[in-house]
RNA sequence: GGCGCUAUCGUCUAAGGGUUAGGACAAGGCCCUCUCAAGGCUUAAAUACGGGUUCGAAUCCCGUUAGCGCUACCA
């Protein structure tokens, strides 16, 4: 059997989409799941819409999230394509070069050798042309699109043209879909569209098909929105006596106005759930069921990439589109975090809490994050509750401490014992806090949660805080003591 | 307009002719509890509509409706 090869074919015209995390993490998870190879391409044919920079964050954000491929740009090509490339992402492989600005002489000879076979010419049609021919058509209301009035001009080479493909009529043309089951067009729709540019670019199509040619690409994931265009993808092979990979048109990742996700449903580049303290392993997770589920009565969620690797396969692949749920990623972040070893989690939120401003003291996270770890959704809302631990002065809530029955005198007492018993205390450690503050409840004849809400406003400023106890032990003796006697003094 | 795709709780989905239509998120309630969480238990919530086929349809077929995609020298 022939070796499985996917490949993911991002534009570098911005910022990586989440929704090309998911066709980019299907590629990967298909690819692997029968052992074969996940390719990298840099699909830079449009010269109009490129960004600097955009492969280098492309790349990077890749990484990030954990999406590794098995064969794609090196160094070299990339710092062709992207002058801004700082190096250190580069992958290589055998069916060099993968970037699509780098290849243009195979898109070049392929138009030449379609011409040649008589499904391809040359056009000159101006822009003006093309815009008052789609004009009339409007007026007339015709199907709008490219009149095949050069089809027979024989436009010379040296002047300056595009190269058109001949749609054939009353073409009958029937795509297998892996995942969409057999989609049949009775006619081709589509008009005599540009293979390749006046500028000696190809269009999508005609590298696409030349690219999955050359580089051995057996199954083609992609996105829905080809779907259309997959009849004049299947005859280019057809033309060009090559075998057409299989293909899986995967379903849309939608908005919750059930329109393709975009800016204005909120974050859709990766780098923004990066920055909002999402883990790539959530969101990989996470993503995976968007479209596809394994199936069979499982009631499991959350999956390792080992897990998905070996569960994955075309056939749970969904037809119908998702949409894409903040709060359920959310949720699964929060799972995710609380999974995670005590020391991997204070690495993740260190760059969350030096952007916050906060001066962490290391011995202080260490000891707080186990007790912080189950009230984490993403890694800043570790910021509040940690925030008292890391100021040398704290605001208080004075209004939440005086309420339910405290008033200012009663508290002032409590913060003075607390201050006294933990200043005397000789082991401080969280089981001798709990006892003292615990015992002083009974001798003042106060319910413990009085005593613990005074206690943790006069500690930590706030009413929302991680265990009293632990967060007490956290902050250290003299600073705990410090802070009740501050309290003491501000309650008169 | 044309071509194509799609249709199960609000959302992600399971059920591949026979199930009280299952799970998860979100929502409500209860338990636990030093605040807030986490956790446990629990309630409500769906087969778009109409025809067939069949002893039997969420499931197969046809139609309707609705949504989406494409219809560029963008991908």
């Amino acid at each position: 059997m022939p070796e499985i090869r996917t490949r993911f074919a991002p534009s570098p015209t911005g910022l990586l989409h989440i929704g090309g995390v998911r066709t980019a993490l299907f590629e990967i998870l298909f690819a692997h799941h029968h052992g074969g190879k996940a390719i990298l391409r840099i699909d830079d044919t449009d010269r109009t819409r490129l960004v600097p920079g955009a492969i280098q964050s492309l790349i990077e954000d890749l990484s990030w999230v954990g999406l590794h491929f098995d064969e794609g740009p090196s160094d070299e090509e990339i710092a062709r394509a992207d002058e801004g490339y700082q190096g250190g992402f580069g992958i290589g492989g055998a069916a060099a070069p993968y970037v699509q600005s780098q290849r243009l002489g195979r898109y070049k000879e392929t138009a030449e050798e379609l011409i040649r076979l008589g499904v391809a010419y040359r056009c000159d049609c101006t822009s003006e042309r093309l815009e008052k021919e789609r004009e009339e058509q409007t007026a007339r209301k015709e199907m709008v699109g490219y009149s095949g009035y050069c089809r027979e001009r024989n436009v010379a080479a040296d002047v300056p043209h595009v190269v058109r493909f001949k749609i054939p009529a009353d073409r009958a043309v029937v795509l297998a879909d892996a995942v969409k089951g057999e989609v049949r067009w009775d006619q081709i729709i589509l008009r005599d569209p540009v293979l390749l540019k006046s500028d000696n670019f190809p269009t999508y199509h005609l590298a696409t098909v030349v690219d999955d040619h050359d580089m051995r690409i057996s199954h083609v994931l992609r996105a829905d929105e080809w779907l259309s265009t997959a009849p004049l993808h299947l005859l280019l092979f057809e033309a060009l006596g090559w075998e057409a990979p299989v293909f899986a048109h995967l379903p849309p990742v939608l908005g919750t106005d059930g329109k393709k996700l975009s800016k204005r449903h909120g974050a859709t580049f990766l780098s923004s759930f990066r920055e909002a303290g999402y883990l790539p392993e959530a969101i990989l997770n996470f993503m995976a069921l968007i479209g596809w589920s394994p199936g069979e009565g499982e009631q499991q969620e959350i999956f390792s990439m080992e897990e998905l690797t070996r569960r994955f396969t075309l056939d749970r692949v969904n037809n119908a589109g998702g949409v894409f749920s903040y709060e359920k990623l959310k949720w699964m972040n929060g799972m995710y975090i609380r999974a995670l070893a005590a020391e991997d989690l204070e690495g993740r939120l260190r760059p969350f809490l030096a952007g916050a401003g906060l001066a962490v003291d290391g011995e202080k996270l260490r000891r707080i994050v186990p007790h912080i770890q189950q009230r984490l959704e993403l890694l800043p809302d570790a910021i509040p509750l940690v925030q008292f631990l890391f100021q040398a002065k704290i605001e208080r809530d004075m209004a939440s401490m005086l309420k339910k029955g405290m008033d200012a005198a009663k508290a002032k007492e409590i913060c003075l014992r607390a201050a006294e018993a933990m200043g005397a205390m000789e082991t401080f450690d969280t089981p001798s806090i709990e006892a003292a503050l615990r015992g002083m409840g009974e001798q003042l004849g106060l319910q413990a949660g009085a005593v613990f809400t005074v206690v943790r406003i006069a500690v930590t400023g706030q009413k929302v805080t991680p265990p009293l106890f632990e967060s007490v032990y956290a902050l250290g003796q003299k600073e705990a003591v410090e802070r009740l006697r501050e309290t003491a003094e501000l309650l008169g």
